[in-house]
DNA sequence: TGTACATCAGTGAACGCGCGTTCACTGATGTAC
DNA sequence: TGTACATCAGTGAACGCGCGTTCACTGATGTAC
C-alpha cells in the first residue's frame, strides 16, 4: 500500500539559493486547491496546507505572517480570477444589453462550475481585510465598475430606465441570489436552468419576456 | 473577580425526576443562543452549550445522540421560526401582488433583522438532512407552498405572466440574494434600502417602476 | 583553484489549547412494602 | 409512619485528536579572499 510515490507526504526537494519563492508559490496553491476542496477557510489548516506542499509547517511562516495572512491572499488570487474570467467574456462585445445578458449568465456559470469558490468569495463570513482598502473605490474598480459604466450607457441610449447604481445592485442580486442558492439548496426541484437563469437576468433587466 | 453569581459558570439546579426534559428545552436555548452569537455551526461547541447551560459535557449526551444531532434539532427549530414569521405577515392579505410585495418585503427585513440566523439558514454548507426528507414535498410544504399557489393565482387573474414555478424560483432569488449581499457584504455603498429593497423586488415582479 | 564563512531554506520537537466522546460513578428522589 | 431499593439526572476524569505557533537548530549553497 505505501508504496513509494505517494506525492501527498513525500518530502519536497530543498530550493536553490535566491529560489525560495517558489516555496510562496506552492503554498498559495496548495492552499487554495484545499480551500477548493473542503470549501471552508477554517477547514485549511497550515498543518494540510504544509503536508500538501510536503514541507514541514514551520515553513508556511517563512513566507505568510499567520494563517489569516495566508488566506487573505488565497482569497484575493480567487477574486482576481472570477473578475479576470467575467471580462474575459465580455471584452467584445459593445451593445450595453448583449453585454448585460452575458455577463449575468457568465457570472452564474460560473459560480456553479466553481461552487467552492464561490462559496468562498460570495457566501463567507468577510474576513477581516486590511482597513487600507478604500470602500468607495469598490464601485469604480475590477468589474462591478465596468457594469455601472455599461449601466450608465444603457439609461442614456434609452434601454434601461433608473438609477445605474440602483439597477447594478439588483442585477447583481438577482445574479447571486440565483447562483447561491442553487449552490446552497442542490436538493430543491429547480426547474431547467437553461430556462431559469434568463428568466431570472430578463426580469431584472425590465424584459418579463413573452407576455 | 471572581465573585459569586458568574451565570455562566454556576452549576445549574439539578431537574426534579420526570422533569429531566427540561435540561433538553435549555440546551436547545443555549446552544441556538450560541449560534446566533457565533454566526458558524462549527464554532458551537459541546463544552461551550453545557457551560452556558451550566451543566457538564456528558450531560448533553443524554438528551441528544451527538453535536450533529444537536445541531440540526436547532436550525429546524429556527427554520419554523422563519417560516412562521413570514406566513404570520400576510395572514390577512388576499390579493396576490400586495401578498408578494408584503412577504417580499418581510422576507428580506427579517434576514437583515436576524442576519446570523439567516446565514445558518440559507447560507451554510448544506447538513446532512435525515434521508427520509420528502424533496418533492418543499415545493409544497411551509412557505414556499404558499407563494407558488399565490402565484398560481395571479397567474389565473392575469396579475402575472409567466410559469408559476419560475416566477416563484425567481422572487426567491432576487429576496435572497439581496438579503444575503446585504448580510455578507456590509462594506460596500449600498443605496438606501427604502428605494432597493421594493426596486429588486417590483423588478422580480415584472414591474420595473417609473418608465 | 582552494577554503573559510555568511546566509538561505528550511527541520524537529515541543508548547498549550479546545475539541467530541466514553466510561464508571454518585447521590438525590420517588415508590413499594 | 419507616425503610429498603430502583431509577433518574446527572458528574468527574480521562481518551486521543488536530490545531497554530515558537524556538533553537542544521546543512546545503553560494561568495569573498
Amino acid at each position: 500500500m505505501t508504496t513509494t510515490g505517494n506525492s501527498a507526504t513525500s518530502r519536497r526537494a530543498r530550493a536553490r539559493r535566491g529560489e525560495g519563492d517558489r516555496l510562496r508559490d506552492d503554498i498559495m496553491a496548495a492552499a487554495e486547491r484545499l480551500l477548493i476542496e473542503t470549501g471552508d477557510a477554517d477547514a485549511v489548516s497550515i498543518r494540510a496546507v504544509a503536508e500538501t506542499v510536503g514541507v514541514t509547517p514551520p515553513s508556511i511562516y517563512l513566507h505568510f505572517a499567520d494563517k489569516a495572512d495566508l488566506i487573505f491572499q488565497v482569497c484575493q488570487q480567487q477574486w482576481d480570477a472570477f473578475d479576470e474570467h467575467l471580462r474575459a467574456a465580455v471584452e467584445d462585445i459593445d451593445d450595453p444589453i448583449q453585454w448585460l445578458d452575458t455577463i449575468g449568465s457568465a457570472y452564474v456559470r460560473w459560480g456553479l462550475d466553481n461552487p467552492e469558490q464561490y462559496r468562498v468569495l460570495f457566501m463567507s463570513r468577510p474576513r477581516e481585510v486590511p482597513p487600507d482598502v478604500d470602500k468607495q473605490a469598490l464601485l469604480t474598480a475590477g468589474v462591478f465598475g465596468d457594469l455601472l459604466s455599461v449601466l450608465q450607457r444603457a439609461v442614456e441610449r434609452g434601454q434601461l430606465t433608473g438609477d445605474p447604481q440602483v439597477i447594478g445592485f439588483c442585477i447583481w442580486s438577482s445574479a447571486h441570489g440565483l447562483t447561491s442558492l442553487l449552490i446552497s439548496m442542490p436538493d430543491m426541484p429547480w426547474p431547467d436552468l437553461d430556462l431559469l437563469i434568463p428568466a431570472t437576468l430578463n426580469r431584472a433587466l425590465e424584459r418579463p419576456g413573452i407576455r
